[in-house]
DNA sequence: ACCGAAAGCTGAACTGAGTACAAGTTCTTA
DNA sequence: TAAGAACTTGTACTCAGTTCAGCTTTCGGT
């Protein structure tokens, strides 16, 4: 890695924890571009080279992560003998466990601005897309309905789980309410269940 | 309903079939609100007196095909005897009815600007609540997570339906496909179904 | 029909997000 | 170490969204 990657890096994460701390403080709104960017030692227009925006600096994923996400489902693709579900559900508490330092942070900032829940939704964006591409993969019939609605409902039962989980619980709870939430929805919801 | 009322809907809607014309011809991001408002005939003030942000316009429901859902719900309400799934399935289908002039419509906006993929789907909030709420008033037990859950699946196969659907197909295409991804995500999604 | 209150409309002036660009600085690589 | 690519910065701009004071229209009671 060089030094020029190494440096921007480095910024990437000094502008993002800077924000943070001060959305965090303030209240997103209470917070410009201007006082993340002043804050953060860098210019308006390096801001906006980093971000699209004043919203996903709040919510993109830290690039690490994102690769590390990437790791885990090649790593995934090879055991084609396990049923799809279970792999999708595990492969889902794996992405709770990566995201456990973060989903608190996102819940307390979309909770007390609550116009910001259309971009937090957004945020799966950046890891959806291979998520799907690794479902299509794995049904072995090229149905794209069927891959769309495993895939969806599959991220909806996530969203669920985060949405219900209190941050002030353990992860653990987390986990479990990640594979309560899959087994349900795997299963059918048309018939309650115990 | 009064005249005060009427010129309110009318103007509502004055603007809204405007700003669509306006999009529809030129692309959302090169249409300024100003353009909207003056070619509708109102001030810029007026425009966001009727609606919060441009994206809005674009993606808001006519006030009367909102009052239609609810009371579409109400008058479900009552049967508690059939299964909640079946139930369901039935009320996404009139919902797809509701709005079959308008998908299309948002389909193509979204198409030629991705960017707005998350307001369109904000735009289920505005009858996604009373929908939550009904579910809730159905789970005899009342279970928080199996709201949320029965609740967001239900909406994503929904949205999956409305994702796959071509617009140049009939209606009753979608509805169709509104029933299978409903009846799918109903089932249980873990084990192939034919 | 009239009047006071309430609701609606408007223009002006403001804040702040996001973009474009030209000029300067820092890293890379050959 | 020199040429060039990549990064940073200030400036200047457009446009979304808010606030407010003053005007017009509608409403309800008389």
């Amino acid at each position: 890695m060089g030094l020029r990657e190494r440096k921007k890096l480095a910024a990437w994460r000094t502008i993002r924890s800077t924000a943070l701390r001060l959305i965090s403080e303030r209240g997103f709104d209470a917070v410009s571009v201007e006082d993340i960017a002043a804050e953060a030692g860098v210019s308006r227009t390096t801001f906006f080279s980093y971000f699209p925006s004043k919203e996903a600096v709040a919510f993109e994923f830290d690039p690490l992560d994102l690769q590390r996400w990437r790791t885990l489902l090649e790593d995934d693709v090879d055991d084609d003998d396990r049923p799809l579900w279970e792999a999708l559900t595990d492969l889902f508490v794996d992405v709770a466990r990566l995201l456990s330092e973060w989903l608190p942070v996102q819940k307390r900032v979309v909770a007390d601005c609550p116009g910001l829940a259309n971009s937090a939704r957004g945020s799966c964006d950046s890891f959806a897309p291979d998520l799907r591409a690794w479902i299509g993969r794995r049904l072995t019939d090229d149905d794209e309905l069927r891959t769309a609605l495993v895939f969806n409902t599959a991220l909806a039962a996530f969203m669920t789980a985060v949405e219900v989980w209190d941050p002030d619980d353990s992860l653990d709870e987390l986990l479990e309410l990640v594979r309560t939430c899959l087994r349900w929805a795997g299963a059918g919801l048309a018939h309650p269940v115990s």
